[in-house]
DNA sequence: GTTGAGCGTT
């Protein structure tokens, strides 16, 4: 193949650098990291839908779109879209761009018959609100009285967080969720767990979504559904950083954290484990299948698999 | 078919 240079810039308006193809048409990822320290990817605007994608990423080599690089200029992405410079800036800058990120709000007391829609266009005179959620009963429908709301920018977070709020005349409030209280724990894993997912939301998805925040290796989404996914990327870096991120995905919040297993049972499942001499992993497993009273075979296989995933064993 | 302090299907 001929000499070919695919279009690479920082940011999509600013001025392209041409980079240079494999004799295979791929790109590879280090020959962009030459000139973009610190990428960890790339994305284009699709002339076909109007939105960003991610360029796919294995094992360091970067592959073109279905019909060629062409001359569509590529955007490189860094680690939780922060350029290497920017990583490296003091850490009083770090601690000022973390705290101006906003979180989700949680909207307590709502009458029961105020509806997503309602909360939207009541929040948004404060700002741009990019997520709304009214949490309901399951079976019947029914609100149960609270909801979430999160804001594009911290101003109108605050302005929101110190007032009262007359919602289809009740009183609400809105305070910062326990859950996002207290800081996640550092780790050291590549691999995140996604909560609060949805049905909808399919592993092809999640991948395409977490692709701009750096390769991903592996993702897994239990079943039958338990609303969460686990996320593996090939850099434990990128995991860490998104550990404790609130991202919205399809307009659902979801939130990433820690993919070790919770810390209570794993004592006893460890305890458990040493009772099979030196780790049969087989007859550790059937142990636990054979106290399952599922009478379907096929759910077995997804239990072996969601349990591999959750002990994070091979 | 009810209700009114809370906390988002690990």
């Amino acid at each position: 193949m001929a000499e070919m240079y695919i279009r690479v810039a920082e940011e999509e308006n600013e001025e392209p650098m041409e980079i240079p193809s494999e004799d295979d048409g791929t790109v590879l990822l280090s020959t962009v990291a030459a000139q973009f320290p610190g990428a960890c990817g790339l994305r284009y605007r699709s002339p076909v839908s109007q939105c960003m994608r991610g360029v796919r990423l294995v094992e360091g080599v970067l592959h073109a779109p279905e019909n060629g690089w062409g001359n569509l200029v590529y955007v490189v992405n860094y680690p939780k879209g922060r350029k290497m410079d920017e990583i490296d800036a003091s850490s009083a800058t770090k601690i000022k761009r973390g705290d101006q990120k906003t979180s989700d709000l949680i909207v307590l007391g709502l009458p029961w018959k105020t509806t997503e829609q309602d909360l939207k266009d009541y929040f948004n005179t404060f700002g741009e609100v990019i997520m709304v959620q009214v949490k309901r009963d399951v079976k019947t429908g029914n609100s149960k009285g609270f909801g979430f709301v999160r804001f594009a920018e911290w101003e109108a977070q605050g302005k929101v967080m110190s007032q009262r709020h007359m919602i289809d005349g009740r009183w609400c409030d809105c305070k910062l969720p326990n859950s996002k209280q207290g800081p996640d724990e550092p780790m050291r894993s590549r691999k995140v767990f996604v909560g609060r997912c949805t049905e909808d939301i399919t592993a092809d998805e999640l991948r395409q979504f977490f692709m701009q925040y750096g390769e991903v290796t592996d993702v897994f989404i239990p079943k039958p559904f338990r609303a969460f996914a686990f996320v593996t990327f090939a850099d434990d870096q990128v995991a860490a950083s998104l550990c404790g991120e609130d991202l919205i995905i399809k307009g659902v919040s979801v939130h990433i954290s820690n993919a070790e297993p919770k810390h209570n049972n794993t004592r006893q499942m460890m305890e458990r484990a040493g009772r099979f001499g030196n780790g049969d992993l087989k007859y550790f497993i059937q142990s636990i299948v054979s106290e399952l009273h599922t009478p379907n075979k096929e759910m077995f296989t997804g239990f072996f698999i969601t349990i591999k995933h959750e002990l994070m064993i091979e």
